[in-house]
DNA sequence: AAATTAATTTAAGGCAATCTTAAGCCGATA
DNA sequence: TATCGGCTTAAGATTGCCTTAAATTAATTT
C-alpha cells in the first residue's frame, strides 16, 4: 500500500515515514504543496496524508484537486487547528477524515486502516501451498518450520501473496515493494526472487512463484 | 469466552462450531435471523459471527441492532460478497471486521483473537519461557529467582509480553512505553533491550526477545 | 540542602546483516 | 544464430543494531 505524506516540518515527516514504513507501507514525502500536488495527481497512491498548512498549495487545495480527479482515493488531513469551521471546510473539500496535531501514531494508524479496509482486506496471514506468511509475527513458515527472511524478502513475498493468482509486473513490484518510480533499470527483483525461491526451496514440482517472461511474476497454487 | 454464530448453512455452521469449540470457546449457533437476533440481544456473548445473508433478519440488520444495544460487543461478518460497497455498508453498520467466504479457519481465528484481546488483556501475570512477570507485585522471576528490573525495563518487558508473538515496532514501543509521539530519533530502545537481555540472561539458545531488523522486536516462545 | 546513588537518556564507534550493483551465464524466442 | 530477458553469484556500499561510556536527570541519604 502506497501512502503520500505532504508535510513541511521535517521532524513530523520523518516520524510519519518511519512509523508507516515499520507498518510496511511504501511512503513518499513531499515537503511543499506544489510537489505534493503533482505527486498526488500521478495517481500512484492508495492514501494521502495532507498537512493543513504547507508552503505552496494549501492542503485543502490539494485535497480538492485530488478528489476531483480521484474521488476514491482516501485523504486524511493533519491539522494543528481544531476549530469547527476548518474541519468542516476540510470535509467539504472531500477529506475522508482528519486528525489533530499532536496525535498518537497509533490513532493515526487506526484511521488509516479504516480508510484502507475496503481496499486491502488487511489480512494478517497469507497462504501459499504449505507456506504461511504471518504479518503480525513477521514470520514465514513452510510445513511448520520457520524460514528466516530479510525485510525486503518478506515484503516481496507478502506483495506476491496479496496478489495471489494475479500477475505482478516488474513495475508493480518495484513501485510497491521498493518504492521506486523511475529508473526501472535494476536487477534487484531478480536477485530477490532468486533468494526467495532458494529459501523457500521451490523446486520445479513446487514452483509456487512462476516467471512470466517479459512481464513479471505470479504466486499461484499448483 | 462465548461466541454466537448466526449462519444458515448447516455445513459451515457445524464446521465453525466444532473448530471454535476445539479452541475452547463456548459456541451457540442460530440458523435464522430472528432467533439469531433474539439470542444476540440477550447480551450473553463476547463476540458475534454473523453471516451476511441469513433467512429472516439480514446479518447487517442484526449487526446494527446489536451494536445499538451493546456497542462494545465485537462483531465479525462472514460474507460471500466482496464488493467494496457491501463491506463498507457492513463497517458502517458497526461491524468490527469482516471475512470473505471461503476463508481459512486459522485466519478467522486470528481475527477473533484480535477482537477479543482487549477483553482478556487485563491479566496480571505474563509468561515467557521460564520468565514470569507479575504486574500486581511488580516482580519478575526467571526459574523462580527474582530479577531486579528498573521501572523502564519493567515497562518495556511488560509491553513486549502483553504483545507476545506479535511484532512491536519501534514506534509502537516509543509511544506505549515512553509516551513519546514525535521524536523518533533516539536509541533508548536499543539500550533497554540490551539491558533486558543481559539481566534476563538471554543467550542465543534462549533468545526470547528477537530483533526484527528494520521493524522492531518480538517476544516469542521458542 | 548538599551529597550520594541510582536511573534514564544521549552519543558514538564498531560490526554484522542486508541491500544494491554489476557481470557472466544460460535458455527462450524470433 | 543473434538477441533479449531472466538467473546466479560475488563484491562493495549501506543501513541499522549492539555495545559502551559519558552526560543528564531523578531519587535517596546524610
Amino acid at each position: 500500500m502506497r501512502i503520500l505524506v505532504v508535510e513541511d516540518e521535517p521532524g513530523i515527516a520523518g516520524f510519519l515515514k518511519q512509523g508507516l514504513e515499520e507498518e510496511s507501507f511504501a511512503v513518499d514525502v513531499a515537503t511543499d504543496g506544489n510537489t505534493g500536488l503533482n505527486q498526488a495527481l500521478s495517481g500512484d497512491y492508495d492514501l494521502l496524508l495532507l498537512d493543513w498548512m504547507v508552503p505552496g498549495n494549501s492542503g485543502i487545495e490539494i485535497c480538492r484537486r485530488v478528489k476531483n480527479k480521484f474521488p476514491d482515493t482516501p485523504i486524511i488531513m493533519l491539522t494543528a487547528k481544531d476549530t469547527v469551521d476548518e474541519t468542516v471546510f476540510g470535509l467539504q473539500a472531500g477529506a475522508n477524515d482528519y486528525i489533530k496535531k499532536p496525535f498518537h501514531f497509533q490513532e493515526l494508524l487506526e484511521r488509516i486502516k479504516v480508510q484502507l479496509r475496503p481496499i486491502s482486506a488487511s489480512n494478517s496471514r497469507f497462504f501459499l501451498g504449505s507456506i504461511i506468511l504471518d504479518t503480525s509475527t513477521h514470520q514465514v513458515t513452510k510445513n511448520g518450520t520457520e524460514i528466516k527472511l530479510t525485510l525486503k524478502e518478506f515484503d516481496l513475498l507478502k506483495y506476491l501473496l496479496q496478489n495471489k493468482e494475479r500477475v505482478c509486473t516488474r513495475t508493480n513490484i518495484i513501485e510497491n515493494v521498493w518504492d521506486i518510480h523511475f529508473d526501472y533499470n535494476t536487477s534487484v527483483i531478480d536477485v530477490y526472487i532468486n533468494a526467495l525461491r532458494k529459501k523457500l526451496e521451490l523446486s520445479d514440482t513446487e514452483n509456487y512463484i512462476q516467471t512470466i517472461r517479459g512481464i513479471g511474476y505470479v504466486a499461484k497454487e499448483l
